[in-house]
DNA sequence: CCCTGATTCGC
DNA sequence: GCGAATCAGG
């Protein structure tokens, strides 16, 4: 494939918007994420630095390219290779999405601010409010919990089930990590208990 | 190991 | 101009 008009305005677009290499070679197809990073450098769009939080979409900045300099390369800007900014952090585990499940889930309660912190030492029970939860979800996911990866907040990815577990304030914190399952923030036994089929509450009107 | 972008350099 | 290979980093 060749970049074409149409090909090369949805890399800006795409790029502008935030999108990593990857996700837009794989959005455009017939190009490997090295094409687009190779083109983005190009075009001469590389720096995605620009303080302004990169989220303006549709608004192409349509940058003008600068009459070339006849006068030599006289300010040739020297690009630190250091400047990076890295994209935002895995977000922390955040059920949110899905159509009718409503996420139950509070594994452990975040407590913000100073305000009764449970003590460390005691662990907390696996679900603050037990409900209807399918008690095979909930023995699946206290097995599962022992064989979790236990990974940190910096290595979660979107393939790495973002349950927590334990006490955020101890030192005995981490995230599940195992694969998730596709589409889901959490491996299959996480989204058991986060996401209910929706039970009770069925009397909707409509 | 997964991923990210940056650079190089033969084509 | 292109992009695989490689590098540097999280």
């Amino acid at each position: 494939m060749s970049w074409t008009d149409e090909r090369v305005e949805l890399l800006k677009k795409m790029w502008g918007e935030g999108q990593s290499a990857s996700q837009i070679a794989k959005e455009l197809g017939g190009v490997t994420r090295n094409a687009v990073i190779g083109k983005v450098h190009r075009l001469g769009l590389s720096n995605r630095t620009t303080g302004a939080p990169v989220a303006a979409a549709g608004t192409a900045p349509k940058p003008s390219p600068e009459a070339t300099p006849e006068t030599e390369e006289a300010a040739q800007p020297l690009r630190p290779r250091k400047p990076e900014t890295r994209q935002a952090p895995a977000e922390p585990a955040t059920p949110e999405d899905m159509t009718e499940p409503e996420p139950t889930p509070r594994p452990s309660n975040v407590t913000p601010l100073r305000k009764a912190i449970v003590p460390a030492g005691q662990p907390l029970p696996p679900q603050p409010s037990a409900n209807e939860i399918s008690p095979e979800a909930l023995a699946k996911v206290q097995e599962v919990e022992k064989t979790a990866k236990r990974i940190s907040l910096m290595e979660l990815t979107e393939r790495t089930c973002k349950w927590p577990i334990g006490d955020p304030a101890t030192e005995d914190f981490y995230f599940c990590g195992l694969p998730v399952q596709q589409g889901k923030p959490y491996c299959e036994a996480h989204v058991g208990v986060a996401f209910q089929p929706m039970s009770s509450r069925r009397d909707r009107r409509r």
